[in-house]
DNA sequence: CGCAAATTTGAACGTAGTCAACAAGTGTGG
DNA sequence: CCACACTTGTTGACTACGTTCAAATTTGCG
């Protein structure tokens, strides 16, 4: 894909080429979902897209890059509470909240592609197919959090950890097919933290425990999942972008 | 209401009287949403609609009772995800995958309606503004879901408990607006502990406290919210049925 | 190169878990 | 109507997982 600059329009669509691993896509599906990512924004590592509380007058697709929606609470703690990839929707909670109940936030360089509550409503309508796809990625979503939740409330620190690198490398893969078992992570010890319920310090101990089972392996920023099988029994894993039946899917418009 | 025995067709729809508190439904709206509700089942406490890994041929809505959605862990523990109240539709995650990512159990005696997946794929094609509004709904059940995140991942004990017992009691008001500072939980502690991501042994720690503390008062099965204010401080609670915008919702069909 | 951020490690502490025993309900059948 | 069994609730003593605090070290960036 060519380098674009602000504003520049490029065809394609992340969006598209996501729903279209699920289904075949119509020329008309194609081109309404085109249309939503025909604007883009590109954001700097750090920089928040939306704030908690605050009202958000758009939604985005992430195009290029790594985000997270995150929550503070009022001891300052943080919880993450998902990751974000290209292709993911971003800020369909601040469109129905006049607050936004999370905060969108950078984690590398990003370009995200804004569009406005009426082109989505507009999309809901013309495309019922679409609509239903939507809903479906809102409950993979839910099903994610739910594991979470599982995890957070139910399994130990070193399963928690073992449970989000998993997930991690199985959804930068998602984008990047070259990526097997090494991967950079772009998180810090904190963030991961922070997404898992854990200290820093923690999380630190941790990632040395798997490494010292020979788990996994660590060197300049990137992680080897040596075990995957060992990684993903000591961390309940399953991954919910498999195991779909979406033939009760409406007809394409 | 009038009592009604196994089959028996009653007309009213729960699912349409919460859409119904959000918008004007039209006729032809609320007709396509009380043939979902055309059959009824009834089921008796502790009984499993559906379970964690099986396949679910049908969805439900909620039409009388508390149920709860939970997954079971390789080591035998539970987490409770969600509680589940009259007006709720049951089982859309099962829809999407083959086998159901939760189990479904009623937590007292309910009546259940049961509809099939061509039914919900026609509904979302023929009514597009309801199909806008079941996504608002999942999206109000992820942000709920987030909320349970940060609380487990970010809060103490004490937290939680105070957190799940206003989060009860307001949407048991949903449907019975008689509950105002009492109502009686019908969770044991170890449910209760089970949602929360606690044992029950400190469950009961943490309700004693409460008590102490004078937030709250137990007698014969029943919770009374005595300090509301200093819970919902305690608990760092949101009512996430608040709040809402669907100034964007497409028009009515 | 120099500084700030991130990682690493150790020691002490505390929240919540575990185990065990008992009490209080709850429902069932005699 | 009571006796019995079983579930649920209550309490105490002990344990352990993860946190906190502090300091040293490494990394990465301007």
């Amino acid at each position: 894909m060519p380098r674009v600059g602000e504003g520049t329009i490029v065809s394609g669509s992340c969006l598209a080429d996501v729903l279209g691993e699920r289904v075949e896509l119509t020329p008309a599906e194609k081109s309404a979902l085109e249309r939503l990512e025909e604007r883009q924004r590109h954001i700097r590592r750090g920089a928040i897209l939306l704030r908690e509380n605050e009202s958000g007058g758009e939604l985005f697709v992430l195009r290029k890059g790594l985000m997270m929606s995150y929550v503070l609470l009022d001891d300052g703690s943080r919880q993450i509470l998902r990751f974000l990839f290209p292709g993911d929707m971003l800020g369909i909670s601040s469109m129905i909240y006049r607050e936004s109940p999370e905060t969108l936030c950078a984690l590398s360089d990003c370009v995200v592609c804004p569009f406005d509550h009426a082109a989505f409503s507009e999309l809901l309508t013309e495309h019922p197919r679409l609509a239903a796809l939507i809903l479906v990625f809102s409950q993979i979503e839910r099903v994610a959090l739910t594991d979470r939740l599982a995890a957070l409330g139910r399994t130990s620190a070193k399963a928690r950890v073992a449970a989000l690198l998993l997930d991690l490398r199985n959804r930068l893969r998602g984008t990047d097919k070259s990526i097997d078992k090494a991967f950079a992570l772009g998180l810090t010890q904190e963030e991961i933290g922070d997404a898992t319920g854990l200290t820093a310090v923690h999380v630190n101990r941790m990632l040395r425990q798997l490494e010292e089972e020979g788990l996994i392996g660590r060197g300049s920023g990137r992680v080897t999942l040596i075990d995957e099988r060992a990684l993903a029994r000591a961390a309940n894993y399953v991954d919910r972008y498999e195991g779909l039946d979406l033939s009760w899917l409406p007809k394409a418009r």
